[in-house]
DNA sequence: ACCTGAACACCGTTCAAGT
DNA sequence: ACCTGAACACCGTTCAAGT
C-alpha cells in the first residue's frame, strides 16, 4: 500500500520489501529509463542484497510483473479521476479519458512502455497483470455502452472500445517512442489530437457507421 | 549446444558479414522472439565469433537500429503494394494501408515490437532509423493529402493522420503485447475492426469533424 | 582490413550460511 | 522466515594477436 523510503539504519528484517522493490524499481525507471532497470540495483536502491528479492519475486521477470500492475492501478485511478472530474455526456467523458490515458504516459513513459512491453510473461485472462490491464479497458468500455443509444449491439460497442483504446494507446506511446517530433513539443496540437479523436469515437458510436 | 548451420566451408573474410548478422537477428526474433535477442547469438547464427560484429556495428544497439530500419523497409514495400493492389478511393486506400500494417505486425511480432521500443537510440530527424520510420507515415499522410477535399487546411490533414497511425499502431501493439485476447483469434473480426477504423478516419476527414 | 580467442565487468540466479 | 555473501553462467565489450 504504502512505500517508506529506507534511511542507512536499518533492521536486518526490512519491513514490507515487497512492496519497497516495486517502489524502487518505478523511481528508477523514472530517472533512469527501462535500461537502467536491473534487479541488482533496485535491491541496492532498496537497501538489501541482490540475492534478497528472491524471497518475494521468483526471477526479475516477477518483479516486472508488479511493476506493470502497479502501474496499471495508477493508470486506473488517473481515469477515475478523470471521469468525476468531467462533465456530462459521452464526447465530454471520451476526451477526458483520452485526456487521463496520454497524461498518465507522457508523465510515465518508461513505466507505461514497461507496463505494455517490459514483461515477457504470460498475459492470459486470469493473471493478476491481466486483470489490472483489463479494469482500465472496462472504464472505457463500460463508458461506451453506458451512453450508447438502445440500437447498438454490444458487439459494436467492444469494436468501438477497441478502436477507442488502440488510438489513445497508439498515440501515446508514438509520442513516448519519439515517433512524432512534430507533436511531441506542442501541447496545444496534442489536445486538439486527441479531442478529434475522441469526436471520431464519438461519433462512430452515434451514428451508425 | 552449437547450431551449426553453415556446412560450406567459410573463407575467412566473411562475405557480408553486416547484412548477414541483420538477417540473422531477424531471423532469431521471428523464431525465439524478443529475449532471444543477444549478439552472441547473432553471430554464431552468423558463422563469426562474438567479437567480429564489432568490426561492423559499434555496440548492440546499433545493429539492433539497422534491424530496426530492415523492418520499416519492409513494411513500407508492403504498404506500397498494398496500395497498388487496392481498388480506388481514399476509403478502400485507407483500408488496405490498415490491413498491411496490422498484417506486418502480427506475422512479424517481435521485429514489430523492436522497431518501436526495442532501440533506445536518438531517434532524430536526420538519423537513417528516423527516415526509415517517417517514410512510412509519409504513405499515410500523403494519401489523405491527396484525397482530401479542396478545404481541409494542411494540418487538420496531419491530425487525422496522426490519428490514423496512431489507431492502426494501437491496435497491432495491443493484440501483439496479448492486451485483446477476445480479438487475437477472431480474424473476421479484426477485419471488421481494421474496417470500422478506416471508415472513422474517412469520416473524419471528408466531414467536417 | 577483417576476424579470433582470451579477458574483464556486469547481471540474473542459486545456495550454504547467518540472524 | 528473512537476509547475506560467495559462486556460477551468461552477455556486452575490449584488445592483442592472427590471417
Amino acid at each position: 500500500l504504502t512505500d517508506a523510503p529506507n534511511p542507512r539504519s536499518q533492521p536486518y528484517h526490512h519491513g514490507d520489501l515487497p512492496n519497497a522493490l516495486i517502489a524502487a524499481g518505478i523511481s528508477i525507471l523514472a530517472e533512469e529509463g527501462t535500461a537502467g532497470l536491473d534487479l541488482r540495483k533496485v535491491a541496492r536502491r532498496a537497501g538489501v542484497s541482490h540475492a534478497a528479492p528472491y524471497r518475494h519475486f521468483a526471477d526479475k521477470n516477477a518483479l516486472l510483473v508488479a511493476i506493470a500492475i502497479q502501474g496499471f492501478a495508477q493508470l486506473e485511478t488517473r481515469m477515475h479521476d478523470a471521469l468525476a472530474q468531467a462533465g456530462p455526456g459521452l464526447q465530454a467523458t471520451l476526451l477526458a479519458l483520452g485526456r487521463a490515458y496520454l497524461g498518465f504516459g507522457l508523465d510515465n513513459p518508461a513505466h507505461m512502455r514497461e507496463m505494455f512491453s517490459g514483461v515477457s510473461v504470460a498475459r492470459e485472462p486470469g493473471t493478476a497483470l491481466y486483470d489490472a490491464a483489463k479494469r482500465c479497458y472496462l472504464i472505457l468500455e463500460g463508458l461506451l455502452a453506458q451512453h450508447q443509444p438502445g440500437g447498438a449491439p454490444p458487439e459494436k460497442v467492444a469494436r468501438v472500445a477497441h478502436i477507442a483504446w488502440s488510438t489513445f494507446h497508439g498515440l501515446t506511446i508514438l509520442l513516448i517512442e519519439g515517433q512524432m517530433p512534430g507533436l511531441a513539443a506542442r501541447a496545444d496540437e496534442i489536445e486538439r489530437t486527441v479531442l478529434l479523436a475522441a469526436q471520431m469515437v464519438y461519433t462512430a458510436l452515434v451514428q451508425g457507421l
